[in-house]
DNA sequence: TATTGTTATACTCTATAACTATA
DNA sequence: TATAGTTATAGAGTATAACAATA
């Protein structure tokens, strides 16, 4: 078996590089352990949007999750074909989405992957590292947002 | 104008959210910087690993970025066929990668896109904050990748 | 006029499988 | 047997453009 040749000198200046790398890893780590569920990573944070925010529209729900609404549309029929997702109408052109029973069971089984996914890709950290890293991370994405 | 709804509970625990909601805007901010040199990130650092290591073969590089080999092989096609990357035969089976000129002049410019990138993106990190933050994130996925 | 939801479409990146040729 | 390179193909996720219906 050949040795894993080092990565070269630019990457290491780089942020943005390993932040994509560790990112790939830990979306396909968890993308695994959703496939036995039949559930995208995309699909499962929909879920929780739903689950904590029920009534919500899936326009807003792009908004929060950074998904365009175009995009929004097939996932959530899918997600509603599959019994998973109810919709009702709060007015002429919105609709509120609530889970139904089956979508509560596959949110809690989807919890627990992503909860097995996280101890997994970030066992070495401590509590404290952990939630440091999260508030940077997000503090720097918000920013970019704007 | 609708402000933006706030993220959700569950969300606030996840390391994995985050790192790809950063991951996913910065390489978006990337993306539009070498759009104008017709060029993909992932394109982009197959010619920063050619250019640190001359005579790379695909396959290395592959396993450098973690790239596969059958994806490898049609991207470096499109870099020799725009006359950025050479090919020589290493032995029967194995070609060595170089940069030509003016794969030498694009790498040049995807580096300053790169920078600029950088630079927006983590704007306001200190220079040790950056460093601590690149060592944090290359130690984990060079633990997931093993 | 702006917003919700929808459809169509294209692109990037990744993944597996199967094949040829060479070591 | 293992490796290098290739081709075909599929899937997830994202993007824009355009449209109908509603606010």
């Amino acid at each position: 078996m050949a040795a894993l040749p080092p990565l070269p000198d630019p990457f290491s200046e780089l942020v943005g590089y390993h932040l994509r790398r560790l990112s790939q890893l830990v979306m396909g780590d968890l993308a695994e352990r959703l496939d036995s569920l039949d559930l995208r990573p995309t699909e499962a944070s929909v879920l929780f949007v739903i689950a904590a925010t029920p009534g919500v529209t899936q326009s807003d729900i792009g908004r929060m999750l950074g998904i365009k609404r175009a995009n929004m549309a097939p996932m959530v029929a899918t997600l509603e074909a599959r019994g998973l997702v109810s919709r009702s109408a709060v007015d002429g052109r919105s609709q509120a989405l609530r889970l139904t029973a089956e979508g509560e069971s596959m949110r809690a089984r989807a919890r627990n992957a992503t909860r097995e996914n996280e101890r997994r890709s970030f066992a070495s950290l401590s509590d404290a590292e952990r939630a440091a890293l999260i508030d940077k991370l997000q503090t720097l994405w918000e920013k970019l947002e704007g």
